[in-house]
DNA sequence: CCAAAAGTGTTCAACCTACACCCATGC
DNA sequence: GCATGGGTGTAGGTTGAACACTTTTGG
């Protein structure tokens, strides 16, 4: 999946009621905020069902005999084949009618969806995850049934979002701020090895500020915890910048 | 109650599992960390039944019809009869084997539960809020049944607890370090006049180290949120030192 | 007058900000 | 050589820690 395409996932449909209520917890659900960093801009994940103009995010259920992170993993790895993803609990989305959108009961029925339509739109309190993702590249997995889209989408340019989305996903960018002043989560929303302009830029992203260039780099040397390898010349006319990478042994003092 | 004393408090037993059924989530609930502070201590409150060695956190359930945050208020009032209370979400415990603890499955058979053992013993997950209460003075509320006890007790000098109860107050006091330092709720914990001397014992309680008296005096006047008032003198051979109030029109921006 | 507690001042280092200057590269 | 982007240095301000000094009060 490149950035700029959506994509289509399947959704399996051969559910219904009694067997959800068989192996799910009935009224808590997850949502997962999917960050990811690319073309300078910090993206969502969402999801769009076909016969809805509005999206959401991709969220799943927790079963009987599983811990709720362990159901928010495997949630992520169903939908995006990744496994060592930075995951992070921020929220309980818990008001009473917030399932309760006619946007999404309409596009749930016109979706064939009626085996699990009540189910989905019964009144849900949600544990919701922010999730960081290095590659925008998502391995499918899902193998039956029906079709949505699923998009990469800037956080500046958020559609009309289902349910209580938007305000998850307000909370998680919130979430996320803080987080990258106290903890290396940059790690997971880049490559192995990065220039120094191109860290500025993913917090420039994040913080939806300018920072200044040579305040930036001081403050990440002076965090003693980057490891200054060759150069890159990028064929640009102007001087090479020195790649980093993040010093792992240094890092696991820093992540909490 | 005054804060040495451990005190008794009635818990309704006429419920029945069909009726909690009928009203309330089945596999939510909530917890709350109730936090005070006096004789120069943060404490936390407990509870204990009375068939059992081990203390619990108090909770309760969420109605159907009821958001979670609207659910951790009622069950507050319903608690302790106060109502301006601090209370934040923090945490959720989510993992599938934290209610099957053999001592708390004990303690409910002992105490005549046996109506609602299994709804209180099956899997739930639970959502964890933190409460700032700057009076250990509790109206008790409840009037009917069975009788537990109920102790605000250092949050250093903890006993043993059923559950998950002593992570979950382990990561609330974590987290209320973290929120003292970007809101400014030692508000909701100190009365409405205080010295800096009291202020400065607050924050040692809650971060468990010694301050500089000097730094953290200016580190305070310098927030500008502080009101100086007259002298209070305590009768001691030493100078009397100023009382304070924070600036209730102040204290909003800062509040989040 | 002394001890104890509270308030204020001084110093030093760390760090942030702004801005200037230098280096490498392609056209 | 010059525009562009990257790296480094410097001056000024702010903050925080450590510690010394002063003020008030009772014995």
């Amino acid at each position: 999946m490149t950035t700029t395409e959506t994509f289509h996932i399947p959704i399996p449909v051969h559910v219904d009621e009694t067997m959800m209520k068989e192996h799910f917890l009935t009224d808590v659900s997850i949502n997962s905020v999917l960050f990811s960093y690319h073309d300078e801009k910090l993206h969502v994940l969402l999801l769009r069902l076909t016969t809805s103009d509005h999206f959401m995010l991709p969220g799943g259920f927790i079963k009987k005999e599983e811990d709720v992170d362990e159901a928010a993993i495997r949630n992520l790895e169903e939908m995006t084949g990744l496994d060592q993803i930075y995951l992070q609990q921020f929220y309980v989305a818990g008001n009473a009618g917030r399932t309760c959108d006619p946007n999404a009961l309409d596009a749930f029925k016109k979706f064939g969806l009626q085996k699990i339509e009540q189910w989905l739109t019964d009144r849900k309190v949600s544990v919701c995850y922010y999730a960081l993702v290095n590659s925008p590249e998502l391995q499918l997995k899902v193998n039956e049934a029906i079709i949505c889209e699923i998009k990469w989408t800037p956080v500046e340019e958020l559609p009309p979002l289902l349910f209580d989305h938007q305000m998850v996903i307000d909370k998680a960018i919130r979430r996320l701020q803080l987080d990258m002043d106290r903890k290396v989560i940059s790690t997971y929303l880049l490559n192995e090895t990065f220039t120094m302009p191109e860290l500025q830029k993913l917090y420039e992203a994040v913080y939806q500020e300018k920072l200044t260039r040579s305040n930036f780099q001081r403050r990440m040397l002076n965090l003693d915890i980057l490891e200054r390898l060759g150069k890159r010349h990028d064929g640009g006319s102007h001087r090479a910048p020195y790649l980093y990478r993040f010093n792992p042994s240094k890092i696991e003092m820093v992540l909490n």
